[in-house]
DNA sequence: ATAATGACTTTCA
DNA sequence: TTGAAAGCCATTA
């Protein structure tokens, strides 16, 4: 399916939707198998575009120190929450241990 | 059609 | 360890 005519942020979707529960992935790593290695910003921006009537774990997917991105409305928190219910420990600086909850494809 | 924006990454100091 | 700068390109206006 190379879907050199579908948006590139329906491949983004399927691929984070494709993360197991208790894992964490970066946005660039959404990119690489996304096939879209070096767009992390747009893996960003795709997410953003989110709709209320999406079944993407967003929350699963976060920066590459570790570390829940910036997001409108304060919702780090929110999606801090829905790692730590899915069995995710955070670090105190608020950081996770992406060599211990990294996705390995 | 062009211009501006952005939930990032990587490298150098 | 942190901080700053440049690069990447799709989406929006």
């Amino acid at each position: 399916m190379a879907d050199p005519g579908a948006t590139k942020r329906a491949r983004i979707y399927t691929v984070v939707s494709l993360i197991p529960a208790g894992k964490v992935t970066t946005y660039g790593q959404v990119a690489t198998l996304a096939g879209i290695a070096g767009q992390a910003r747009q893996v960003g921006y795709a997410l953003a575009a989110l709709d209320a009537d999406n079944d993407v774990p967003w929350h699963r997917v976060i920066n590459a120190r570790g570390e829940i991105s910036s997001r409108p409305g304060g919702g780090e928190q929110r999606q801090r929450r829905l790692l730590e219910a899915e069995g995710v420990r955070f670090d105190p600086r608020g950081r996770v241990s992406l060599a211990r909850y990294g996705w390995d494809p």
